[in-house]
RNA sequence: GGAGAGAUACCCAAGUUGGCUGAAGGGGCGGGUUUGCUAAACCUGUAGUAGGGGGUUACCCCUAGCGAGGGUUCGAAUCCCUCUCUCUCCGCCA
């Protein structure tokens, strides 16, 4: 959510920024009602005063033994009005915040004015991307062959974009999550942590997904909760509303959790294999951060997923967000991607994000720059550290061989029970 | 799921015949006095916040706020309704 003081003081710049996400945006109807909400707010609280005023002659008359008839009937007129005009302002209040929580973050300067991911800019390569003797296959008939994916039971069992893994798929699975957070809690320094897959509507409103967002969640209406569709969502609402000290910062946290989505609006893309589920595993980083160092701490964030995807000797390239594709919380957003050979291209596995004061400020997360100080909003930071699906899919297509085995990265060795080769 | 108890400031905790209580009293923390230092004693200060207005940008004023949201009333921590959370007992259960 972005300052509204902010917009109030300056409203034709913070105008123009938006304007790079997408020019439609105009800011108009709300300066407009945030107008009317402070003219309807003055005269509320000038009648709130009398009121105050008045009944505190009133107890004192009646204290005395008095008579005060004439100002109590003076007074349910005075409260007449001010019911009315709460009523009045709590129709333009709901209007006006809505309106504020749906306006995206303000963009960095730095990042480039586009429309699609065409318009990201590549920062940088690694790895090489491999050349095949042979016609590699992609993922869903390496898994079928090897028998270690059963899409069509997960379709069976659940619907389309799910699926089951079995065997030695089931066990990479549960290796690359063990051996993602094991890396990040031994060598970045995060706190473990294991959350909640279901969030409240405070939570979800906290992180950004809600209101704007509600048609991708999975929603329980009974319990109304929400399946969560990263573990952003409960690692950053730890802290809601809370005061965070400042030696304790920065505060690094990961967690791996499920994550659902329902995908509305994807119909007929990623229709083969596992790259577009609704139902896949992540490990996520979330840092708390001053905002004075939040963006060297991006810096941090975004090499630490990178050096997963160097030990996983996985070919990957970052990319810097344009506006056009940068989600809705963000100011400033990294894209790792990683080569996948059946797609013929580099798909997004992580994305590294600095949301500064926007997800605080909905979250109410806050920390003091020094002791006696006013508390400010912290920056919120997270990556995802990695996306354990793509990642299976990278290694199945990537470290594939002619008979259709697959070699696992050393790294993973240990964690697969010393198993070099699937298929072998 | 059934029954009961509770939620007041940083913490503990009074206050429910509605009205000088925006909140007694402790503890903690800040400042001070006595003191060679520490301890102790004594004095003193201590809502944070959100919103709005003013301003000489030092600050000042107003409104809201006693778990949350509604309602009754001239006036609500106090009365009524709904919800959330915590604790105890029973039931169920990985």
């Amino acid at each position: 959510m972005i300052d509204h003081r902010l917009i109030r003081e300056n409203p034709g710049e913070v105008e123009k920024q938006l304007q790079r996400r997408d020019p439609g945006i105009s800011l108009q109807p709300y300066l407009e009602l945030d107008h009317k909400r402070r003219n309807i707010l003055q005269e509320e609280e000038r009648l709130k005063q009398v009121r105050n005023k008045v009944s505190q002659e009133i107890a004192e008359a009646k204290r005395q033994g008095g008579d005060a008839q004439e100002k109590i009937l003076e007074m349910q007129k005075i409260a007449g009005k001010i019911k009315e005009l709460e009523e009045e302002r709590r129709g333009v209040e709901k209007a006006w915040h809505k309106f504020l929580t749906e306006l995206p973050n303000i963009p960095h300067e730095e990042v480039p004015v586009g429309t699609t991911e065409e318009d990201n800019k590549i920062i940088s390569s690694w790895g090489e991307i491999p050349e095949f003797s042979f016609e590699p296959r992609p993922h869903w008939e390496l898994g079928e062959n090897l028998d270690i994916l059963d899409i069509p039971r997960g379709g069976k069992v659940a619907g389309s974009r799910f699926v089951f893994m079995k065997g030695d798929g089931a066990l990479l699975e549960r290796a690359l999550i063990n051996f993602f957070i094991d890396y990040h809690t031994a060598h970045h320094g995060y706190q473990e942590i294991f959350p909640p897959f279901l969030a409240n509507s405070d939570s979800m409103f906290g992180t950004g997904q809600l209101p704007k967002f509600a048609q991708d969640l999975f929603y329980c209406p009974e319990e109304e909760l929400y399946l969560i569709p990263t573990a952003e969502v409960p690692l950053t609402n730890i802290f809601r509303e809370e005061v965070l000290k400042n030696e304790d910062l920065p505060i690094k946290v990961c967690g791996y959790s499920a994550c659902f989505r329902s995908e509305a609006g994807a119909h007929g893309r990623d229709t083969r294999g596992i790259i577009r589920q609704h139902q896949f595993n992540k490990v996520e980083l979330v840092n708390f951060t001053s905002p004075k160092t939040s963006w060297e701490q991006l810096e941090v964030l975004v090499s630490e997923a990178e050096k997963i995807l160097q030990l996983l000797e996985l070919p990957y390239r970052k990319v810097g967000l344009c506006t056009g594709d940068l989600g809705f919380a963000s100011a400033f957003t990294y894209d790792l991607e990683v080569w996948v050979p059946s797609s013929g291209k580099y798909r997004e596995i992580s994305s590294c994000t600095n949301f500064t004061d926007f997800q605080a400020r909905r979250a109410q997360i806050r920390h003091r720059p020094a002791p006696g100080e006013k508390a400010e909003y912290a920056h919120t930071l997270n990556g995802s550290g990695l996306a354990v699906g793509r990642t299976v899919v990278a290694i199945m297509e990537n470290f594939q061989d002619q008979e259709g085995r697959i070699h696992i990265p050393r790294v993973l060795q240990d964690y697969m029970g010393g198993k070099k080769v699937i298929g072998g």
